[in-house]
DNA sequence: AATGTATGAATAAACATTCATTCATTAATA
DNA sequence: TATTAATGAATGAATGTTTATTCATACATT
């Protein structure tokens, strides 16, 4: 007894581990849950195909992640806060000028759309899926954000008196990500998204906000 | 055989049948089938759920639908194939003026939100999912419509040169859809999504297609 | 009596999750 | 250095649950 606790702390102490984790595991797990989740709808997607397209068996989806749901929502929720974040450096790095944060905000849309178009529609998908919300605590950061967005826009005149959270909000986060998607799947399977859709969804969106209604 | 026959086309003809059909149910198997749907996402309905909320056993749904992916298909096909034809009425009825028909087509939209919310929450639910998606025929049959109502907006000068089929489809079936439900599930709940919204929208979309980019 | 309507228990397939087992790695020992 | 013991990683068959679908039966109407 005394002896097996001795080893046990020793090994411990000494960082000793049975097997190498293979790292990889975590990230195979994850580009391929969105992958599944992408081709086949979250309707049809069960553990077992994650599992073969990660190339890891399915009890080892357990070791990681609770269940089906915890995995998909914490890849989910990983890419809203992550979201966030990018919009609140946006805000600090650009204290003055809607024009200058939504325009960075929207190439980073288009770029991340053209760059990870898995984990893009993964986002698309979730967004629009009532079983998959976000938190209120995630919820109130980004209307905190929306908020700073706005009374810059109000001093600079980008912003119109009467336009409300919610209307930037959509505009922000789910116009932009919906026009993205629309584009990228109905233009015949061409990637069409570039360059003009960035100028094209940024006057769109600084019309409708400057506008006083 | 040939007395089989002649019974089952005498009772056809004589219009004999056995048991006076309920005709409610079909009409309580969508409604259960859409509020199902809405309330819990279409993952999670199951059969057995839609026949308790419909109050109708579970193998009556196999008389009238052949599975549950063609009753919930045939549902969201029913509501695309309405929507068109009243595009093609306002269409018909004002043929010069886009604002007059993008006007009555967002009313019609609100209008729906409010006064049918289930079926209005689970037209939106299949609008963004993969599962689901329209036939060629129906595809090629809103394309023609955007496309009249893009000339008739190219003559009157509400159209500019340089948009397209896409950008217009974009902004009236889906912009719209997603503005209407993000308004109403997001304001904790109380439906605030009112004629102002018509106005709101109206003027955002008609500013897009006018601006030449 | 004849016949189609409607039921819901039974069936079989699909699925998420568990767990006894195997395997790879390291520390300790000789 | 070679061998062994200990440990946690990883597996995948087994489990129990959920689900869509079927079908033998009961029921209502003419």
């Amino acid at each position: 007894m005394n002896e097996c606790l001795f080893i046990h702390l020793h090994s411990i102490l000494k960082g000793v581990m049975a097997r190498k984790i293979d790292n990889d595991k975590l990230v195979r797990i994850k580009k391929a849950t969105m992958k599944t989740i992408v081709d086949r709808g979250i309707e049809k997607t069960t553990i077992a195909m994650i599992a073969k397209n990660a190339n890891v068996s399915g009890g080892y989806l357990y070791r990681l992640y609770s269940g089906k749901q915890a995995l998909i929502d914490e890849l989910y929720f990983d890419k809203v806060v992550s979201i966030n974040n990018e919009l609140e450096i946006l805000i600090n790095s650009n204290p003055t000028s809607v024009t200058a944060i939504v325009t960075a905000f929207i190439k980073n849309r288009i770029n991340y759309a053209v760059n990870k178009p898995e984990a893009s529609k993964f986002y698309y998908q979730l967004l629009h899926n009532n079983n998959f919300k976000v938190d209120k605590s995630l919820k109130e950061r980004n209307l905190l954000l929306i908020e700073n967005l706005k009374s810059i826009g109000q001093k600079s005149g980008e912003i119109g008196k009467n336009i409300n959270i919610l209307q930037i909000h959509f505009h922000l986060f789910i116009y932009v990500v919906d026009y993205i998607n629309f584009k990228k799947v109905n233009n015949f399977g061409i990637e069409t998204i570039n360059n003009n859709d960035v100028i094209y969804l940024t006057e769109n969106i600084l019309n409708i906000l400057k506008k006083d209604n």
